[in-house]
DNA sequence: GCGGTAGCAATACGACTGTACGATAACGAG
DNA sequence: CTCGTTATCGTACAGTCGTATTGCTACCGC
């Protein structure tokens, strides 16, 4: 047998150049020949490995994907370890999604930069509706520990509230990227979006 | 002096055409070849009326935004003219910002994709910033006029409650254009999100 | 009606695109 | 060591890109 690479490792050094050109200088600044020469390797290497640009474009769409889900998974882990309030754990994965330090801003560019090319073609639409459903279902689920553990009310209807919780999140990274993340505390609003779910109305502090 | 021609509808047939394409395919669909045919005209015609890429894409935006924001307007006067309560207003200007027809679709897609190629790009940027000002300020108008009227309790942060339901309605119009309008109702969504803001917490439902 | 300017089309051009195709080098199995 | 396979590179190719340039045509002011 012949001399073996590591086909996935390769796959994600050339995946991780594409999201940083694209992150870097926009949907205009990616082709073969500029991931290639920031991959540090040849045009001819990214075609062994990917038949084409749709999937290259593909997996590295899948791949930002799939960083980001493993981040926020670490931080429940790590929230249930220490047994936070269920509130606490939301916050902390959700906050996954801001684009706040320079990796998370370029998964946050990558998804949004492909969401645009994604909603006319098929496939890569598919893998951003999984993610969303992903999301959704995991916010869904956390809201509906909420309510077993006498955080929520019980009459929320919890799918509804995580469909506003994730768009508040996702609007507020949009607002992030664009004015910087010093313009105001994104970590705090999204608190108090949580908030308003999590809490009994009484004790509620107004936003 | 020689024959005329009306520079503004010109322009605007060519952005409308760049729209339509990169709505329909995305970013990397768009070039000035396909442009003319779409719009019907020759590529030195777009040359005469642009003088770069740059500039069509700048105008392009600048273009879907300003049609968007006078959308936003009507619905502003249309309420305040039939006295509706702030809250009414409100819903019915932000539901512009949603895809929910084939207008509001391609608007939503043309914000998207130029957003992620405007993060690098100074001018494109500065763009997108003036337009989430504008909308922010209305929107925080609203409120403060939602605390004059009694609608609105007296000690809500104007500015962060206006953050928060806008960016609520920039995370919608990504739900909905990715799953369709039909998954659930944005609006329905939208009005729980303000009436957070616009109500009494002792009158106010829960999500 | 006629001169001249602006509207508009057509084409030419160099750069770059994505893909196809060999050549070469490195390594595992025998 | 040697053979065979595959990782990797380099180049070639047809097409398209954005832009520069040229020329025709229709119209307004005189």
């Amino acid at each position: 047998m012949p001399r073996v690479a590591d086909h996935d490792q390769r796959r994600a050094q050339i995946a991780r150049a594409f999201q940083r050109l694209l992150a870097a200088e926009g949907f205009a600044g990616v082709s073969f020949s500029r991931v290639a020469a920031e991959a540090g390797i040849s045009v001819g290497l990214i075609q062994h490995y990917f038949t084409g640009k749709d999937a290259l474009l593909r997996f590295a769409y899948e791949d930002a994907v799939s960083r980001m889900s493993r981040r926020v998974r670490a931080r429940v882990h790590e929230g249930e370890a220490a047994r936070l309030p269920t509130a606490e754990v939301l916050l902390a994965s959700l906050a996954e999604l801001l684009p706040l330090d320079e990796e998370r801003n370029v998964e946050y560019r990558v998804r949004q930069g492909l969401q645009t090319q994604a909603l006319p073609h098929t496939d890569l639409a598919d893998v951003a509706r999984k993610a969303g459903r992903d999301l959704l279902g995991y916010v869904t689920a956390a809201v509906g520990n909420g309510v077993r553990r006498g955080e929520v009310e019980p009459d929320v209807d919890a799918v509804l509230a995580a469909r506003m919780i994730l768009a508040t999140t996702q609007g507020l990274a949009d607002q992030v990227a664009l004015s910087g993340a010093d313009t105001f505390s994104a970590p705090d609003l999204l608190r108090r979006v949580i908030t308003t779910v999590f809490a009994d109305p009484s004790t509620r502090k107004t936003i």
